[in-house]
DNA sequence: AAATATCTTCCACAAATGTAAAATAAAGTA
DNA sequence: TACTTTATTTTACATTTGTGGAAGATATTT
């Protein structure tokens, strides 16, 4: 799959948060409260990705209508399996101890994750594949 | 924190998985297997750690040993955070969700996961900060 | 010492990225 | 219809990244 910028994912991403094809300003909407982009740069960003076949842009009078061609979990499990491979050599337990130790992932957020882990296990013994 | 580049990265974990300073060539040697990167181009990226202060060079006769000056821990903790933040708004079950559909992260590694959340929970309350 | 092999640093250059102004087009409005 | 607003597309340009050759410095061998 096609690579994207950091900048280009968090179009992407706020593109998939609105729930269903968008306006360039219902995606704006969306950036992270800090973003200061101009319209035209954001613009940009749709434009490249577009041309990175991640977005499809139907005109609506002279308004775009911006629709993802690619999955979330398609696309942010192949770049966080990237990203754990790279900086981790694959071991999940390393980046959620590094995650841990930064403080922005808590004990609580942890245990969540743990009975939500241990009920995966239980009931989708489809994803026993080694 | 200086952010690295992809390239960059992983030069750095080469160097961490040294596990002690070391030279160049111990460098490029824990590099990925299919990695065919010049010489020169192993050392520039060395040059350029050195600007963004990942990495210190001793000279020992004409041959540099590199120390790195930032813990992996503190990195890629940082860099996995952002990451989170970036591509899941800081979610973490949904990335687990997402490597997990990759295929590249095994319901075993989950389970096995799971287990080690289990312990860290048990015996150390002093990630209990939220 | 001369020749040879190693190392590192400097330079170069194309491609990608971040950022946005200028140009163009379409739509709404006085 | 002429003016104003709003959208999109083009173009621009500095910075960073990926990549490695050329040049300079040090050591090793004959």
């Amino acid at each position: 799959m096609e690579t994207l910028s950091h900048s280009e994912e968090q179009v992407m991403t706020a593109l998939w948060d609105c729930g269903k094809p968008a306006t360039r300003r219902e995606i704006a909407a969306r950036l992270p409260s800090g973003c200061t982009w101009a319209d035209s740069t954001v613009l940009n960003f749709l434009l490249r990705l577009e041309k990175k076949h991640f977005v499809r842009p139907d005109k609506q009078g002279n308004k775009n209508i911006y629709t993802p061609l690619v999955r979330r979990v398609t696309y942010c499990g192949a770049a966080s399996a990237a990203h754990l491979q790279r900086l981790y050599g694959g071991d999940l337990r390393a980046m959620l101890g590094a995650l841990a130790d930064t403080g922005r992932v808590s004990f609580t957020d942890m245990e969540r994750l743990a009975r939500y882990l241990d009920n995966r296990a239980a009931e989708s013994p489809e994803y026993d594949y080694d």
